[in-house]
DNA sequence: TATATATATGAGTATATGTTCAGATATGCA
DNA sequence: TGCATATCTGAACATATACTCATATATATA
């Protein structure tokens, strides 16, 4: 058996008992994986301007390529990929379709999000100490 | 002045009363920008596990890299991301630097959209009818 | 049926992005 | 100073992704 000189692997662990915590506290693989798709739903300007839109009123695809600038295409691409995730559901009247969110979950998410940003922040002290391990 | 045979152009617009109504609620460009890389930054497998894991205590590049099964580096630049948009926050103790989040948005965020994916839907009704413009 | 409109879909493409590798920087200690 | 450890940084690269174009589908109407 060879003896290596170095104990020190690439996958160093300086607190194995937290990494173990994490470990065990960790999210489900799939739960994980829907979180991030609906995060990265939210994270794109199109998307985002879409989702801005629908929170105020029902519009259909042709006045949503025209509000944003970009064809009708890809906002049909965005749109499903937003029902697929379930954040926002549609209604035909004749030839058109009129999106609306799903639910007012995307209103909340907007909502922290904005307040996140709109924080003091950049070099502010809004401390608020939570109660973490240590 | 020549006269064309279709009034429809690439950027039709259906509803020209609505697409006006949502140029003037639109958010500033600059703040929409802001929100999309918040989210785009939840929107990351990566991000998303480390968040996770700092929410519940606060943890040192080693450590989460090992967490993830991923580059120490690799761990180095998303925490430098974050850490631009104020989601997390560090502190040095000798060679070690210990990350935590910064404030309690993520933890709300992340509260929301796990809401969001484990309600019924996939099938379900859960109408909820919001009071929006038709 | 035939035509028109609104939307959806698939392929192709240019850009964005997450990772690794190699090397730089920072702190602590002999 | 010199060495070790922890973290950071920049470049390179492979993959993901958002767009457009061409075309297909769906609904309404003549």
């Amino acid at each position: 058996m060879k003896h290596k000189k170095k104990d020190k692997c690439d996958c160093r662990i300086i607190h194995e008992d937290k990494v173990k915590e994490a470990r065990q506290r960790a999210l489900d693989d799939l739960v994980t994986e829907d979180l991030c798709q609906t995060f990265k739903a939210l994270g794109d300007i199109s998307r985002l301007k879409v989702l801005w839109a629908l929170e105020y009123q029902e519009m259909c695809v042709c006045d949503l390529a025209a509000l944003l600038g970009i064809t009708e295409s890809a906002v049909s691409h965005q749109l499903r990929l937003l029902r697929t995730l379930r954040l926002v559901k549609n209604r035909r009247e004749g030839t058109i379709l009129y999106y609306r969110l799903a639910d007012g979950h995307v209103s909340q998410l907007v909502r922290i999000a904005l307040e996140h940003i709109q924080e003091p922040g950049a070099g502010g002290q809004e401390l608020e100490e939570r109660d973490l391990k240590t």
